[in-house]
DNA sequence: ATTTATATATCGGGCATCCAATATATATTA
DNA sequence: TAATATATATTGGATGCCCGATATATAAAT
C-alpha cells in the first residue's frame, strides 16, 4: 500500500489519530467500522495493524473508551477526547489554511 | 516540535511534502523561505533535516526543480510538480471532507 | 461438529516526519 | 583576517503511519 500511484502524487499518509477522532465525534464506531469510513474517504481500507494500534494509543492518552458488546467494542470520544479534538481542528485549519480555496 | 502540548492534542505531524508544494505553488521559495511560511502555520519552524531531506526527495520524483542564485537555492515546481498537487488537493479534500466546517 | 464470516490484536519491516547534532558554504560585518 | 549570520546538507534516533502476516475470538451458517 502507499503505492504512490506510480508516482504521480506525493506521499499522503499522516494524521490518522486526527482523523479518527473526527469520524468518532459524529457518532461512536467499532473498529472496522471506522476503517470502512476511511476506506471511504481514501479509496483504501486501512489494514488492522493501522487501524488498532492507532486507537490503543488514542485510548491510551485518555481520548476514547471502550464499551464491549458482544464481540464488538464500540469506541466513543471521551471529554478529553472531544477537548484534543478541537484543539487539532484549530491547528489542522491554520496549517492547512488555503489549500482547499486553491 | 512535537511536544504534543502535554498530551492535550494527537499527533499532528505529517503531508510535509503536500504542504510544501502547496507553498510553492504560490511562489517560489529557497529552504528556509519555506521553513519560515510552515513556522508561520504550525507555530514552529521545522529543522534544517526535516525540510532538506522532504526537498531532495520531491526533487527526487521529479515536483521540483532548483536554481542557484548565490548561496541560496530557489526550488520551483515543475509541470509534473503541479499536476502531483493537483492529485494530492483532491486525495486531501476527500479525507478530510467535512472537518472544518465541523 | 465443522466451516465460514467478521472482529480484534500484535508483530516485523518499510518509510515519512520530525529533532538535534554536525558539517560545509557563502556573504557580511567588525 | 576573524567573527558573525544565514543557507544548505546529512546523519542517527524516535515515533507514527502503513502493510502483510499471523493469531485469537465470537457468532452465524452449513
Amino acid at each position: 500500500m502507499n503505492k504512490l500511484d506510480d508516482n504521480q502524487c506525493c506521499d499522503m499518509r499522516g494524521l490518522l489519530g486526527f482523523l479518527i477522532l473526527f469520524l468518532l465525534s459524529k457518532k461512536s464506531m467499532h473498529g472496522q467500522d471506522i476503517a470502512n469510513e476511511i476506506a471511504k474517504r481514501k479509496g483504501e481500507k486501512p489494514s488492522p495493524g493501522t487501524i488498532y494500534p492507532a486507537l490503543k494509543s488514542l485510548k491510551h492518552s485518555g481520548f476514547l473508551e471502550e464499551q464491549k458488546e458482544g464481540k464488538i467494542i464500540i469506541y466513543t470520544l471521551t471529554k478529553k477526547g472531544k477537548k484534543a479534538l478541537e484543539i487539532a481542528k484549530r491547528k489542522f485549519s491554520r496549517t492547512f489554511l488555503g489549500v482547499l480555496e486553491s
